[in-house]
DNA sequence: GCCTCGATTGACT
DNA sequence: GTCAATCGAGGCA
């Protein structure tokens, strides 16, 4: 039945698809902790790479000790207070680079880490890892403050509704309450980065 | 200007 | 299981 589907035809829909589904700025501009649990099942794209984000942690500004932006803007944090939608991609431990996506209206601080994917494309990549998915992904320092719906790197939708975890945060030395369940996770997933 | 520490990982005992 | 690597940002004098 799909065998008289053509190549072209089959990019045209693949092409459609990845336009209609990007995820829009107003996905993000809204409390952070729904954008991480929302953010469960849907596709990271970077250029051919894909992979289905099955981890995520949510972090505020004020009142959340384990956040960059605890202390007001700097320099390197300042892009969690800036518009939603947009890319924050910091460096940490020498050697690595943390991929966040930044919520709520402008102004306010927040942002949602992604900790792990499941890779799409290529299928063997190493990304059950904050820092070994952006390695994986090509992803550092010059995507900070890349706008996610405009740039080659973006989020598609899913229709996925995936069974979420909720936990508390790894790895911090700040802010790890146990009251703080802001990390999220799909359940039974292989991929997820907990140790 | 100096000093400490980190939203981690990978290697090693 | 424990622990070192590694460098820039942020805090404080």
């Amino acid at each position: 039945m799909a065998d008289y589907m053509t190549a072209a035809k089959l990019q045209q829909k693949r092409s459609n698809s990845a336009k209609d589904s990007r995820l829009p700025g107003e996905f993000f501009a809204r409390n952070t902790k729904t954008v991480a649990k929302e953010l469960l099942g849907k596709i990271l794209v970077h250029g051919k790479k894909r992979g289905k984000i099955v981890e995520t942690e949510a972090y505020f500004g004020t009142g959340d000790p384990g956040s960059h932006a605890f202390r007001g803007p700097t320099p390197r944090s300042k892009i969690m207070f800036g518009p939603p939608g947009h890319a924050y991609v910091y460096f940490t431990y020498g050697n690595h680079w943390m991929l966040n996506f930044v919520c709520e209206r402008d102004g306010k601080p927040g942002a949602v880490l992604i900790r792990a994917l499941e890779p799409i494309e290529p299928k063997d990549a190493r990304t059950n890892g904050p820092a070994k998915l952006t390695k994986a992904f090509g992803i550092s320092g010059k995507h900070n403050g890349t706008d996610l719906t405009s740039g080659k790197l973006c989020v598609e939708n899913s229709d996925e509704r995936p069974k979420i975890v909720t936990a508390t945060r790894i790895g911090l030395a700040k802010g790890k309450g146990d009251d703080l369940k802001l990390r999220f996770y799909i359940k039974d997933n292989g991929w997820v980065s907990r140790k």
